[in-house]
DNA sequence: CTGAAACTTCAAGTACACTTGAAGTCAAGC
DNA sequence: GCTTGACTTCAAGTGTACTTGAAGTTTCAG
């Protein structure tokens, strides 16, 4: 097995990415990565492109949309891979939505044991169902678990998952 | 505002729901929930619906696609409304990928953190790149944050995300 | 130089979870 | 009894994130 050339097939890229090529195409066609041209006209990556993968894969883990990845990588400065400190505010900016993600669901873990005890028999009763809990909200996603009681009779629109 | 009615429509469902019409009658179509209907063929549903909405919609958090709950909800015995055993059981079963999905995003967290302090340049040395991180799973999603490197230039599918 | 594997584009397809719209029917208050 | 809002079905549309397939081109090991 060769050192890793400087400059990738996207095959190569997908192959130490674990993504797919119709992916890689598919996020180059959205501006997540670049990639430079041979004279073929075939794709050449570099080994930044499997980092900036990496951070793409993480935050669509914590949630974000392609879309919303995208605007996060392109409000670094001159839309670069980032470097040392873009990608220690990335981290810490991610960290901030990971840390409020993992409360939610341990809140939701612990409203759940609180069921596991009660049985969840009365709508009423039951901390899962109880109106004050409505509003919990579920990190990046930005999801209700249970809406708000609008108006009477009226339709709500919630929040799509991604 | 009246007590509530045994039955309601199907307009009071989402109200009280927080889910749109359009979804209960697409959950509806799954096999989710059920309805009786009018003389006149309109829906009316129990209170007990409410309920199960409720813990689809817990478990739509949870990451479980639509199918999965159907399956999850007919496993228990008659397809009926949990009961308090029924539901249990299932809070118990969600608690345990409640609590694999939290360690895992702690664990992302974590090597996030470490990523904070070491800037991330190096693809080599960083612990989020590192090859024995690869298989992070993420999960009731199952997804993975770094694909194993398959044989060279061989693509690999990659679970997808609900 | 050649042949196979890997690459190219582009359009269309897939899966999920809904929403929207058209065209028509039902329920309830006045 | 009539009007109005809520309901009905069904087909088609939406958005996200890709994948697949066709038809053709490039790269590179031998």
């Amino acid at each position: 097995m060769p050192a890793l050339p400087a400059k990738l097939t996207i095959g190569q890229t997908a192959a130490r990415s674990g993504v797919r090529t119709s992916a890689l195409r598919y996020y180059e066609s959205l501006g997540l990565i670049s990639s430079e041209r041979t004279a073929g006209d075939q794709r050449r990556f570099t080994r930044e492109t499997l980092r900036r993968i990496a951070v793409i894969r993480a935050a669509q883990l914590l949630g974000l949309t392609l879309r919303e990845i995208r605007i996060a990588l392109n409000e670094l400065p001159e839309a670069r891979t980032p470097d040392r400190h873009d990608w220690q505010r990335l981290s810490q900016t991610w960290r901030g939505s990971l840390d409020r993600r993992i409360a939610d669901l341990q809140a939701l873990r612990d409203r759940l044991s609180g069921c596991i005890g009660c049985g969840c028999l009365s709508l009423e009763s039951c901390a899962l169902f109880n109106p004050a809990d409505r509003a919990a909200r579920a990190g990046a996603g930005a999801q209700y678990l249970f809406g708000d009681a609008p108006g009477p009779d009226a339709e709500r629109a919630l929040p799509r998952r991604p």
